[in-house]
DNA sequence: CTTGAACCTCAAGTGGCTTTAACTCGTATG
DNA sequence: CATACGAGTTAAAGCCACTTGAGGTTCAAG
């Protein structure tokens, strides 16, 4: 009656099963009740607290940050100041890697260009496109870059 | 006199002794010669090699991509069609991740707003905000934030 | 000759799962 | 009642691209 296996919580949560076990083995996820035969049993608090770390793994968090987030869930004497200043701190992150990519993006695209434009009639001996790449010029790039596009993801 | 020890390679080419070896160990650098005492011995070809190397990786492309592309400055008889196909792939993962990640900093932002909002006066009992991330609702996630922000990096 | 930095090899650790193997359990059908 | 099948169980290995650590050797300077 009361209690889902693991297949329904994950289905309830988009998480799979092995994920589930997985989030137990780190103690992200107490230990449910095992039915006979040694089925784990998950209630709505469950249910709810794996709601919040998948959501929040969807935000990018850190499983050591979403860690801390679901310790905030539970004690309420601090909760939103921190919760707050680990958000940001990660919201940093996401615009530092935004600039990153979008540095990326610009480099990118304009090797494809040159590539179009160098060797329109095909694959031929004159391709230079691929060996400014492995010129150790000043800081230059990629022709039309001027982005440094730092370490990637 | 000529050759370079790992050392000065890895200076070289912005890249650690270490990682120089594990290139070296999946075949994406040749096997050097030793000098007596068996310490590896580069020559500017290795320079130039590694440089490229590290370029590609700095764009984001994977090792596979790299050992591809690698392979396309040897081979001058195909080369630029093939490597910009490469290069186009890559761009449009890029362009993938950019808006997820665009997506995501308005959900963080808009999640950092609501705790300014509603935690002004300090941590305390009302706090929602975390609430709200648990909460299995319709496709709602962050308050202020309509867009899916899918899977994170 | 001694020191200490730089080199060597091999193995394990990182994050966040996924995959595999080999097993048991629960239920529906013949 | 036998059996087939899906869903559950465990433990361990695999993924990516390195990094770190242990423990030993070589090289160059003083």
């Amino acid at each position: 009656m009361s209690g889902y296996k693991i297949g329904a919580l994950a289905e309830r949560t988009r998480t799979s099963a092995p994920t589930i076990r997985y989030y137990e083995q780190i103690g992200l996820l107490r230990r449910p009740d095992r039915q006979e035969g040694n089925q784990r049993r998950y209630g709505d608090d469950d249910v709810h607290r794996l709601t919040f770390i998948r959501r929040c793994r969807e935000f990018g968090f850190s499983i050591d940050q979403v860690r801390t987030l679901a310790s905030l869930v539970q004690d309420r004497t601090r909760s939103c100041t921190e919760a707050r200043d680990i958000a940001q701190a990660h919201l940093a992150e996401v615009r530092a890697k935004l600039r990153e990519l979008m540095a990326l993006e610009v480099s990118i695209s304009a090797f494809v260009a040159t590539c179009d434009a160098k060797c329109v009639g095909g694959p031929g001996p004159d391709c230079v496109s691929l060996d400014e790449l492995s010129m150790s010029n000043s800081g230059k790039t990629t022709p039309g870059c001027n982005a440094d596009p730092g370490i990637a993801a």
